[in-house]
RNA sequence: GCCCACGUAGCUCAGUCGGUAGAGCGCUUCCUUGGUAAGGAAGAGGUCCACCGGUUCAAUUCCGGUCGUGGGCUCCA
């Protein structure tokens, strides 16, 4: 008699070892529809696999985010399959699931996403033949054997430890896994390819190049509709598109990753700051600005000679070697070490929106997203070891701040000490934990990435989630324990001897560059009022009506709201329709009407007009929503 | 840096199985002076299709290389 205690804690007794489906079915057979596979203390295990001993299991069902992964993997064996039955040459590595899907690495002739509809009717093929995943286990020298014409499998088997090797066979096709898999091909019901790339062996360049074929799959048709059209909806927010509609941005062959911008680019670029430097300010901050190239000796000091001299531009000036800066913390040593500094100076919090240029691989550069030229909101805060907590505290407030203006949310994780680290251990445990106490005071759960930090000390990683709920990791806050080190940096305590004090880097947007990308596509290009490069357009609708536009945008540029007249000898509608493809917050239609009776008509970014609003009731709504920088877009829907 | 794809008018793209290029939008001019998402007409605009070579009687089209862009890999103090 074999107990099985489900999660609501009743008991059912099988006369023999039940396999998960026999205790799903004992419960309903709807119910066992759904289920893919089971789970007894953290592990997973296959529908079919029985169970001998008493056990507490919870049955995992279609509508659990675990149960999507395990479809996925045995998607991925399936498009293995169908890839094998085309191409006979083709040589298995490995196929695990990935966030949005799966991928499997084959070597194989390249093929490009003109493969994809022939191995997709093969894959559709083998769904509908609803051909069961079946678990096996056999020890590592039949596996050796069975595997004896794979030779990343051979590979793969040989580092295992002797003992028994899991398979799975899916009809005339097995591959090592070590699983689960849902009971059978029939559960994958919408799947499609994606893309196709290269990748290494192991991710080492030296060895085999890969065919990468990446694929999604879902429990239901609408699931992969909805996943596609989300998709879509990330391709239209796409910021180099946006930017460039909006003439925002441009990129030159010249200066390949170097971002040029535009005047309407420039205006968002200069409202950011703003509003940076007066979040700042207020926190305590004070501003600084150090040179670009700096002499080679600085980056010796500094250890970026020898660590990160294949990123650095350089040049050659007098015989003597300079470097372009790829970070801004030398220098701010530099100015820090430049005279003796007191305790009760005391959190010093330094600021500097620092232009960087880093030699980034070709292959990386994308848009504003990945650049090679970019700046950094950069702050370097100097304390006492006691001060720790506070300051990280204080950071994480001001993040949360400024991040909440842009309707961002956002999650933190926390790396500790890696393996190849310098600092004693004392140093490490006092960093570590002023952060933790810090993070626990803040109150948000967050991530910890054991061993993930950087080598000169622990780090909080602040990601934010953007309105399609993407997350980009824009902030950051480091401990530092090597530069004020190399640098001998030194305060004088309380008790008049010199002491080491502890140094943070940080930064809010992370790189204003990839921030403004972010927030394009977070927008849609719609900003709020308040950050709109043109808050205003107005629309005269016949020409003899242009003075009059003219004179009103002037009002409106002295109440300072940014403003233009859309002048063109064009059709009203015309020119909405523009405006609104522009995303220009607010239109002014200017008629006779409006003239005469001195008031607006009002369109909003949403395709709401009202008419006759007057001017002191415009400007006082205008004025709150850029005052308070409110995100809703409608600025008379309150 | 590596793999794959791509690079045609300011933009979005079509086209030529090798015989010296097209549409829409935008721009200019003219007509229209229009009340909330495209009024009408005419015209200009490409060293001929990123750049450099090669094959060919002939290349934008085929081949090789370079640069750039996109996706992925890798890297990321």
């Amino acid at each position: 008699m074999i107990n099985i205690t489900l999660p609501d804690e009743s008991i059912k007794s099988f006369e023999d070892p039940p396999s998960g489906l026999d205790i799903a079915k004992s419960i309903s057979e709807g119910f066992a529809r759904n289920c893919v596979a089971y789970e007894i203390g953290g592990e997973v295990y296959d529908l079919n696999t029985k169970i001998n001993n008493n056990a507490a299991i919870r049955l995992i069902t279609t509508r659990d985010e675990e149960a999507r992964d395990i479809m996925r993997h045995s998607a991925a064996h399936v498009m293995a399959e169908a890839v094998c039955r085309i191409y006979k040459d083709a040589k298995l590595t490995i196929g695990p699931i990935v966030e949005d899907g799966f991928y499997y690495d084959i070597d194989m002739e390249p093929v490009s996403e003109d493969a994809f509809p022939e191995i997709e009717a093969e894959i559709k093929k083998i769904i509908k033949a609803k051909i069961p995943f079946e678990r096996f286990e056999v020890s590592k020298a039949e596996a050796l054997d069975f595997f004896k014409d794979e030779p990343y499998k051979l590979e793969m088997i040989s580092e295992l430890e002797d003992g028994n090797i899991s398979l799975y066979k899916q009809g005339g096709f097995t591959d090592l896994c070590r699983g689960p898999h849902v009971p059978h091909s029939g559960y994958i019901k919408a799947v499609k390819l994606m893309k196709v790339s290269g990748a290494y062996w192991r991710a080492d360049q030296t060895k085999e190049q890969l065919q990468r074929i990446y694929g999604t799959a879902f429990f239901d048709k609408k699931e992969l509709k909805e996943y596609l059209h989300f998709l879509e909806e990330a391709r239209k927010r796409n910021h180099r598109k946006i930017g460039a509609a909006l003439d925002l941005f441009s990129f030159h062959d010249e200066a390949a990753g170097m971002p040029f911008f535009h005047p309407k680019g420039m205006a968002l670029w200069n409202l950011l700051i703003e509003y940076w430097r007066y979040e700042h300010k207020k926190a305590g901050y004070v501003e600084t600005k150090t040179p670009v190239m700096l002499n080679w000796k600085l980056w010796e000091k500094s250890g970026h000679w020898e660590n990160y001299r294949e990123n650095m531009y350089t040049s050659v000036i007098d015989d003597d070697g300079y470097a372009i800066k790829p970070m801004n913390c030398p220098g701010g040593m530099l100015l820090y070490g430049e005279k003796s500094h007191s305790y009760k100076e005391f959190p010093m919090r330094v600021g500097e929106i620092g232009l960087v240029h880093r030699h980034e691989l070709s292959g990386v550069l994308s848009g504003l997203f990945r650049v090679r030229a970019f700046h950094q909101d950069d702050a370097h805060i100097f304390m006492m070891p006691d001060q720790i907590e506070g300051e990280i505290l204080g950071v994480l407030k001001l993040v949360e701040r400024i991040y909440s203006t842009f309707g961002l949310g956002f999650h933190l994780e926390l790396s500790t000490r890696p393996e190849k680290s310098i600092g004693s251990d004392e140093q490490w445990e006092t960093a570590t934990n002023g952060l933790i106490s810090a993070l626990d005071s803040y109150g948000m759960d967050y991530v910890i990435n054991e061993g993930d930090g950087a080598f000169y000390g622990p780090k909080i990683d602040i990601h934010i989630k953007d309105a399609l709920k993407r997350t980009w990791q824009c902030g950051t806050i480091q401990l530092d324990m090597s530069l004020p080190e190399r640098f001998d940096l030194t305060y004088v305590g309380k008790d008049n001897e010199k002491h080491r004090p502890v140094m943070i880097h940080r930064v809010v947007y992370g790189s204003i560059e990839r921030f403004l990308g972010i927030l394009i596509e977070h927008f849609e290009g719609k900003f709020p009022l308040w950050l709109s490069p043109v808050q205003v357009v107005l629309l005269p609708i016949n020409d003899e009506l242009i003075p009059y536009a003219d004179e009103v945008r002037e009002s409106l540029e002295d109440s300072g709201i940014r403003s233009e007249v859309d002048g063109r000898t064009e059709s009203l509608k015309k020119k909405v329709r523009d405006a609104q493809l522009n995303r220009i917050p607010l239109i002014l239609t200017i008629g006779e009407k409006e003239k005469t009776a001195g008031t607006f008509s009002v369109r909003t970014l949403d395709g709401k007009v009202r008419f006759g609003l007057s001017k002191e009731d415009f400007l006082k709504q205008v004025n709150i929503h850029i005052n308070e920088r409110k995100l809703n877009w409608d600025i008379f829907d309150d």
